[in-house]
DNA sequence: GTCTATAGAAGGATAGAC
DNA sequence: GTCTATCCTTCTATAGAC
């Protein structure tokens, strides 16, 4: 394979994940892939054989980098409350750089259980747990782990999938998008940590169940 | 128009709506519908003329569907603690009943500039914004509540939207996705409801930029 | 109003020249 | 390796009989 090939490939590859990511496989068209590589459709199908082979390859690359960022910020190694806040930082600012990614990866495991057990497959997620679980040991009851990550990503990826929709209800408000999301990362880390803060407080009323 | 074709209508419009929301517009076959709906393809057609008008309205339903549920929910007259915990108990429900409704929203509207228009046009924010506004007058400051707000849609869509995904990774746990979002219910208000009141305690500790 | 048959368009895939 | 031309399947849409 020379040089000119990979460059060729390459090129279609990064073709064909802008328009897998912003439209989907079902709407995706092999003429958009091949118009926005400046090449000709024939060569798609020379170098991928076939749209689905072409989408596999992209879909692994982007569900790679989605779940890689997301788990090696956990890698980190500080203070609990400080992580969380540093967790916000990047994880949204990644999201901000790459703003389609996390629905793409939604509904694409939505449509197939092919995919979603790929993606799963990457996910080892007990790793990261035993790592809060020990940061968080005393404060929380086990159980709440769960929980707490569950509200951690929803509240950092619900407002970049639901960028559109939000967008235009925050412009009626004559607020700015990009500037909210800006306060989101402060805004939603503190919100986590008074959240699990107030929960020691009052401990010993809540049921442990 | 007989009670035979309203019976027809509707008998293909419930099919469509099955079929979109499990789809989307661009997977969805008119064949499929017409399968559903056990009925000729040419019958689709005679009824609702294209692909695209059925689409719209279905769309428009789903859409009023979505956000109807949601005012409603905050138009209730309660103090603001319980409407917080009313509104999980209740919207949770609402989603755990139409589990692909909200998915199917945000994807159509992110695909296209026309329909997320006319999901806006549905939402007037202002009216449920004033009342917030009212019930926790005090408690926190104005410029909070935009983001309060997302934060409660965030907590009570993301695990439904990633239904697929976090029923894997639960079960990876030994978790059941069911159980899990009954819990829920509970958990998630009484994180936002912490939340709070961990900020009027340190109130003054918090920059009002 | 409902069906069968088919037109017509779109899109994925391949053949074959260069 | 790259292009043009074309095949073939799939899908929306319509014509026309009943």
């Amino acid at each position: 394979m020379t040089a000119t090939d990979k460059h060729t490939e390459s090129k279609i590859f990064e073709a064909a994940t802008e328009i897998f990511e912003e439209k989907g496989l079902a709407a995706a068209r092999m003429q958009d892939i091949a118009d926005r590589a400046s090449i000709n459709k024939a060569l798609l199908h020379y170098y991928f054989r076939t749209k689905e082979k072409l989408f596999m390859a992209v879909f692994d690359k982007l569900a790679e980098k989605m779940f890689r960022k997301f788990a090696s910020i956990f890698e980190e190694d500080m203070p609990f409350e400080e992580k969380i806040r540093y967790f916000f930082y990047e994880h949204m600012s990644f999201l901000e750089k790459n703003p389609k990614l996390p629905m793409f990866i939604l509904t694409e495991v939505n449509r197939s259980p092919e995919l979603l057990d790929k993606f799963l497959s990457m996910v080892n997620i007990s790793n990261i747990k035993s790592k809060i679980s020990a940061d968080i040991s005393g404060s929380l009851p086990e159980e709440a782990i769960p929980h707490l990550m569950v509200s951690i990503i929803s509240l950092s990826v619900f407002p970049i999938v639901a960028k559109p929709i939000l967008q235009g209800i925050l412009s009626q408000a004559g607020i700015e998008y990009r500037q909210f999301i800006k306060e989101r990362k402060q805004v939603a880390p503190d919100f986590i940590i008074n959240a699990i803060r107030q929960y020691n407080v009052q401990t010993n009323n809540k049921p442990q169940k």
